[in-house]
DNA sequence: TATTGTTATACTCTATAACTATA
DNA sequence: TATAGTTATAGAGTATAACAATA
């Protein structure tokens, strides 16, 4: 979200020698990810984050916030104050879990609920801008492939550098 | 790089209503994407955004600064600390551009390119196993439609929300 | 002893503006 | 007047550690 525009796949640039489109590409998409559901989302508080928190609360059955902060990749400590600015504006609730009485269940409100599905509709349309260079069935194909390599981190947290850090 | 375990597609993950796999996967895979990366590249300076630099100003014949922070959506203040360091790590110089005597080309030395083409290889196991979930041909496919896609987005800058904030 | 949630502090990024030297 | 690069400052975002309540 700098004031820089993206510059991609300029006159100069040559045959990719290394690995590094990986990262360039991802980094692009969810930069403009971010801007324009942000745009599309103005009515939340917290951005793009707001809403996928939001997204995540309808998806899962209620879940607590260390669930929400372990799947959106948020620490926990910052869950606090995205719930916070949430439960301020009418969209969640923090309610006891009777299961466990050190956690609190994250409700959509009614409001939550009409917000979010009015806002799902624009965003639906900032994602086919962002993915306007393909064409229906490779969007398909993209999210797929996206979606199975993300859910395919989960398992590998003792080989991996990040093991070290995320476990302490 | 929060202490947190990303926990993707749990037990109680239901069909996504809404369109948010696509930020929720490109979040998840970006943030791995950093961290081993990083791993990978742990004798550079800045991490895996040097890496990203190195890369494209190898890929690139000599750009310079601006052309760099446009191209990697880095601010052109940071990419001034950015060069700083690589500099320092004698990994790259900054000569002047006989066509422009107000911009520096930036210059792999010989230093730098050993450093990169040694780290490219540890990259590439990163990478591939960030896509583990994937088979080689399905690798293919995501790394092309994310570059497509990605590609994609220098031609709508006076439609998008993020256009405001671009221009300034 | 480990975990949920909260708070406070410090640190790291990033954004903004101002300045120079060129064009 | 606009652009490349630099610098300084402020602000947003993030990590760390400590704490209370519960498991």
């Amino acid at each position: 979200m700098s004031g820089t525009t993206v510059h991609p796949t300029p006159a100069r640039r040559e045959k990719a020698t290394g690995p590094s489109p990986l990262g360039w590409g991802l980094t692009a998409l969810l930069r403009e990810w971010g801007a324009r559901v942000k745009a599309a989302a103005a009515d939340l508080p917290q951005g793009s984050r707001g809403y996928q928190v939001l997204r995540e609360v309808i998806d899962s059955q209620p879940p607590n916030q260390a669930t929400l902060a372990a799947r959106l990749g948020i620490d926990r400590t910052v869950m606090t104050y995205l719930i916070d600015s949430l439960v301020e504006s009418g969209l969640v609730e923090r309610t006891p879990d009777p299961l466990d009485r050190r956690a609190r269940r994250i409700v959509i409100t009614e409001h939550g609920r009409n917000t979010v599905n009015e806002i799902d509709a624009h965003v639906a349309e900032a994602e086919s801008g962002l993915l306007a260079a393909l064409d229906p069935s490779e969007r398909e194909q993209l999210l797929g492939l996206i979606e199975r390599a993300a859910g395919g981190l989960v398992h590998d947290d003792e080989r991996c550098a990040t093991a070290a850090r995320a476990i302490d």
